[in-house]
DNA sequence: TGGCGTATCTTCTTCC
DNA sequence: GGAAGAAGATACGCCA
C-alpha cells in the first residue's frame, strides 16, 4: 500500500501544524510557570494561589453543571411525566 | 541480558494475578452495566440515574474534599500571618 | 401511591446495588495498584509489565493492522530510511 | 495600608494573568483537536498519527532503552518464540 | 436496528 | 506522591 504524493504532502503538513500548535501550547504552560514562579519571588504562597484559581475555576463550572443537572431532570420529568421517577426526583429537587 | 528462571517465573506470577484481578473488575463492570440495563427497562432513566449517583458520591467526597481546602487555607494563613494573601484570603472566605 | 412508593424504593434499590457493585470494582482496581507496587518493589518496571498485559490483551491481527498504517504514514514521511524499523515493518507488511 | 492594597492588587493580577493564560492554552489545545477531527475527515488515522507525533518527539534513545527493557521481559515469557518479532528484538539488542 | 457521532468514564502521563 | 491534563475505551442517542 502506497500513499498519493499529495496525500503524502497532507500528512505530512497536518503532522507539521499539529507540532507547530503543541509547541506553542508548551510555551504557554511555560509563561505560567514563570508567572508562578514570579509571585512566588515576590512572597506569594504557590500553592495558595493554586488553590484558589481551582477554587475560581471550580465556581464557574459549577454554575453549568448544575444547569446541566438540572436539564437531566427536566428531560426526566418531561420524558417520564407519568412515571413514578417523577416523585423522586421531585424529592431530591426539594431536598437540595 | 537474561533472567534468572526463579524471576522469570515470579514476573509470570505476577502478570496472571494481575490479569485474573482485572477480569475481575471486567465482569463487576459488567455487573453494573446489567443493573443499569434492567432499570431502564423498568422505564427509568439512566441518564438521571447516572447524574443521581454521581451527586452522591460528590457529596460524599466533597466533606474531605471542604476539609482539604480548609486546611490548605490555614496552612497559608499561618504561613502568611504577615503578608497581605492572609487579607485577600479571608476576602475570599468571607465572600464564600 | 402504593405503585409509587414501591417504584420508589425500586429505584432507591437500583441505585444502592449500583454503588454497591462500584464500591467493589473499585476494591479491586486498588487491589491491582497493589500488585503493580508490590513487583515494582521487588525490582520489576511496571510500565513495560503495563505493555506485556496489554499486549496479552490486544488481539494481534489488529495489532498487526495498526502497525501496517503506522508503516505506511511513517513511509510517507520518509522515517523508515536508513533505521533497523525498516526491517522488521517490511516483514510486518509482508506477512500481512 | 496602601501596601496591602498595591500588594492585593498585585496578587489578583498574577491570578488574573495566570487565568488568562490558562485559556489561551486551553484554545490551543482545542485547535489541535479539530486539526486531529479535521485530518480524520479526510481519511486519516488518527491514532497513528498520534503514535507518529510521539515517535518524533521521543528520544530515540531512550526508545531503543524502553525496547530492550521490554524485550527481555517478552522474551522471559517466552512471547517471542516463533514471531518475527523476534528478528527485530535481536536486532535491537545486538544494536544496543 | 445498526452504524456513527457524541459524551462520559477510566486510564495514563506529566508536572510539581 | 498527588493533582491536572491528555488519551483511550466504552456507552448512549440519533438517524437512516
Amino acid at each position: 500500500m502506497t500513499l498519493q504524493e499529495s496525500t503524502r504532502a497532507q500528512l505530512r503538513q497536518f503532522i507539521e501544524q499539529i507540532e507547530r500548535l503543541e509547541e506553542e501550547k508548551k510555551a504557554i504552560a511555560g509563561d505560567i510557570k514563570d508567572k508562578f514562579l514570579e509571585a512566588k519571588c515576590q512572597g506569594f504562597d504557590v500553592k495558595a494561589m493554586r488553590t484558589i484559581i481551582a477554587m475560581r475555576k471550580k465556581d464557574s463550572n459549577q454554575r453549568q453543571e448544575e444547569q446541566s443537572i438540572l436539564d437531566v431532570y427536566l428531560h426526566a420529568l418531561g420524558m417520564l411525566a407519568d412515571t413514578p421517577l417523577v416523585e423522586w426526583a421531585q424529592e431530591q429537587e426539594a431536598a437540595a
